[in-house]
DNA sequence: TGTCAACTTTACACAGTGTCAAGTTGATTC
DNA sequence: GAATCAACTTGACACTGTGTAAAGTTGACA
């Protein structure tokens, strides 16, 4: 695709989309500029700081990528272990789309309000999506009799966390379709009573 | 204790210590300076840089609350379902005490190469407890069927992850106590075959 | 022809790390 | 009692990266 007639706002976000997505690459303000072939200044015309450029390229990759469409299979799903199953599938498989931005965001938060705020807001709609999961499970009856459903909206939280993701990916060397299958697993086996994985 | 007779670098460790403990103050070079009476070039004349210097305090730390001995339990214990529990208290428990530094370390990771490698060394001397709980509870014939020694060993440290920990508690909010006993009770469910949580 | 928005260019303020060089000070040694 | 030395202080400065400010350019549109 032409990058001649996008707006200078997409190609300043594509720009960062981009350089956020090879880990290799910094993505300074400058290195976004001279990416997008705009000037340093010009990224301050339309966004008014890093933070929100960055969480502005969040949603950029949200409406490419097409997250709600990735998580209509779980809100179809007919039981909890399936919804469970399809959700894991679409935030699991959308992490690493994600990572490059999600890194850069997660690095400003100790220096930055507004960047912990944004990362936050996005984390608790996860959540939703681990409470909408486990309530799907109660429902059926299947979750393990030791939880009550807060703790395991919890559990299922910090399983299909970012870090974890790096962690296991990252750090162990586990291939994208492990971490899927063995987080499933995983999940399965702590969230619901008499589990069996439907291979 | 009176801080009068110590050795300079040590009132300087002590003080970057406690001010990384609260998480409300900063820890920049001058403010840990101040905090132990000394200019800050004479953190200069200590420590080669804020890594360094990071690092230096976690030793410290690991001293003065004696992680060896905390251990001890662990490699005591005469069963493997047993040894995963003395760990997880163990280290679980030893995680609140270094938080402080490790957020600081953890936060320096994307620019400073030596503050990532400090990190990842400790962190694979965890992983090495989690690998000896696997194996002993691999050697009681009781780890999960679905489950190779390795993935369960990468899966015990996801979740004894400082990440994890901080997401459960600052995050989501949970007591130390709730914190070590799910845990507990979430590693013996996914990594123990037959497992009944003793009481 | 004039105006306006979008963009460029140059310059600067600021924070925080790390470096450098020239003191001071107090204990040790001859 | 003078010299020496290590440990520390003081003050200045370089560097990086973010964000601000102000003046100049350019092309479209009226």
């Amino acid at each position: 695709m032409s990058t001649e007639n996008l707006s200078t706002r997409t190609r300043i976000l594509n720009a960062a989309w981009k350089l956020l997505e090879d880990s290799a690459s910094k993505a300074r303000m400058s290195d976004i500029a001279k990416a997008a072939g705009v000037s340093r200044q010009a990224l301050y015309l339309h966004f008014p700081n890093r933070a929100d450029l960055l969480i502005a390229t969040t949603r950029h990759i949200d409406e490419a990528k097409q997250i709600e469409v990735r998580l209509a299979p779980s809100r179809a799903a007919t039981s909890g272990v399936e919804r469970l199953a399809r959700f894991i599938e679409a935030w699991g498989n959308y992490i690493p789309e994600i990572y490059g931005v999600a890194r850069a965001l997660m690095a400003m938060q100790d220096s930055d309000a507004e960047a912990r705020q944004a990362w936050s807001d996005r984390m608790l709609a996860v959540r939703e999506g681990c409470k909408a999961a486990v309530a799907a499970i109660e429902a059926d009856g299947l979750l393990a009799e030791s939880l009550d459903s807060g703790t395991a909206t919890d559990l299922l939280w910090a399983m299909l966390s970012v870090r974890n993701w790096e962690l296991l990916t990252v750090q162990c060397g586990w291939t994208q379709d492990t971490y899927i299958s063995e987080i499933k697993a995983l999940a399965g086996r702590s969230l619901v009573s008499e589990f069996t994985p439907d291979h």
